[in-house]
DNA sequence: CGTAGATTTGAGTTCTGTCAAATTTTGTGG
DNA sequence: CCACAAAATTTGACAGAACTCAAATCTACG
């Protein structure tokens, strides 16, 4: 099967610097004095940015096969790609490499179109969320989403790993950690999410989840969740 | 001077449709049957999409050379490009014949993907502004994109006509109408804007405006706004 | 000149943020 | 494997910003 990372993957690989990360790494993004671009490749990873008052923000999630460059991001100094799973693997590219194969390489405009495009869907998905939703749908969108990307069918229900703490989960969902602890015992008491363990989680029922967020079915078709859920 | 807008113009005018649009009017967004892209030619535009209890959100506003296409919004029924401007034009091109053109035309697939990238970043910094700014600093956030985008300096200050209504404002600010409209006085009162007919706003001191927003930085260098401010 | 829609403003409510303290978890070194 | 310090999480009490609802203006336009 031929992914979107692989068509991606292929076209950069002779110009790509292999980048191994940890987690909390922290890959810092500028245009200067040279353009990079990132192509995730394995684990989840953040965009993050300073803000006002010594916050910061997570301005996206980024996945397997994502792409970003400091263009695509608001010119904030300090904007970062940081790590959120254990071990991940980022491709670093030459923005320019990337423009001279887009001249060269039919297919490689074409998928790096669709990706910005994919991602502008994405993003513009968040902002909804954050717009036009309260705490706990918010928290519940996340949870669909992580649940949607990485979960696995299991007796008990879906069961996927949070790789995002409290914290992170708060400067992604416009929120802040106390309130995120809250909402979260209460996703817990309420019976939608079961703990099973180190940031391991467990939705008994994806239908369920999903019914708390109004949102939920532009979550599930952008993250490609229909085989979680009875068609 | 070659702009951005015409750099696109160029290669997609054989295969465009040129549409005149009124203020209000809407340009649906489907992906069916065929995906259509659009290219904004003249006026403010706004991506809007329908949001639970019967609200609706406003997701970019839509300058001169931008384009959109609906698989770059969330997959959410009824989302639609909406006509701020008296008189606009908008060119519609089947996203197909764009496709195509990406493999022949070099050019094409480079402007497209730094179209996509620089609108990309305004939609990030547009989701600070919601995620981490109070609703005073947004309502100013926006003051300042439309002064930047569209302001004339003159002797009184400088000079922009806001096309966008109360409720525009609060369904793109993440805020309700009635607060919207006692920020809108208390910025008139506090004298940083000055009503001066019809839509049109004056700003005595821009570097007032700016400093009423911690984001202004950004949102000044992402929308073109040296000229208006002191080196 | 009258009406429908937009805007403004007031009063009361609610959700989320802030601050602080208690508790749990994690990482480290013996 | 255990002890301990540091960090993360949880929870309570309280404050404040923004929302809701309603009424009063104001504007645009036929």
């Amino acid at each position: 099967m031929s992914t979107v990372l692989d068509l991606l993957s292929a076209p950069l690989e002779p110009y790509a610097v292999r980048i191994a990360t940890r987690k909390r790494q922290r890959l810092s993004l500028a245009a200067e004095p040279e353009e990079m671009l990132y192509l995730i490749r394995k684990g989840l990873h953040l965009t993050s940015a300073p803000m006002p008052h010594d916050r910061h923000q997570v301005l996206s999630i980024l996945y397997p096969g994502d792409i970003v460059r400091a263009s695509a991001l608001p010119p904030i100094e300090g904007a970062a790609v940081i790590s959120a799973s254990d071990k991940g693997e980022v491709w670093r590219v030459r923005w320019s490499a990337i423009e001279a194969l887009l001249g060269r390489d039919a297919n490689v405009a074409r998928v790096i179109s669709d990706r910005l495009t994919d991602q502008a869907a994405r993003s513009a998905l968040h902002k909804s969320i954050l717009a036009g939703l309260s705490g706990d749908e918010r928290v519940v969108a996340l949870m669909l989403e992580i649940a949607a990307r990485t979960g696995r069918e299991t007796a008990t229900g879906v069961t996927f790993e949070m790789p995002l703490s409290r914290n992170d989960i708060a400067e992604y969902m416009a929120l802040n950690a106390d309130t995120v602890s809250r909402i979260v015992s209460r996703l817990r008491a309420s019976g939608v999410l079961t703990p099973a363990g180190r940031n391991l989680l467990i939705c008994p029922s994806f239908a369920d989840l999903a019914r708390a967020c109004p949102l939920a079915p532009a979550i599930t078709r952008l993250h490609n969740a229909g085989h979680l859920l009875p068609a």
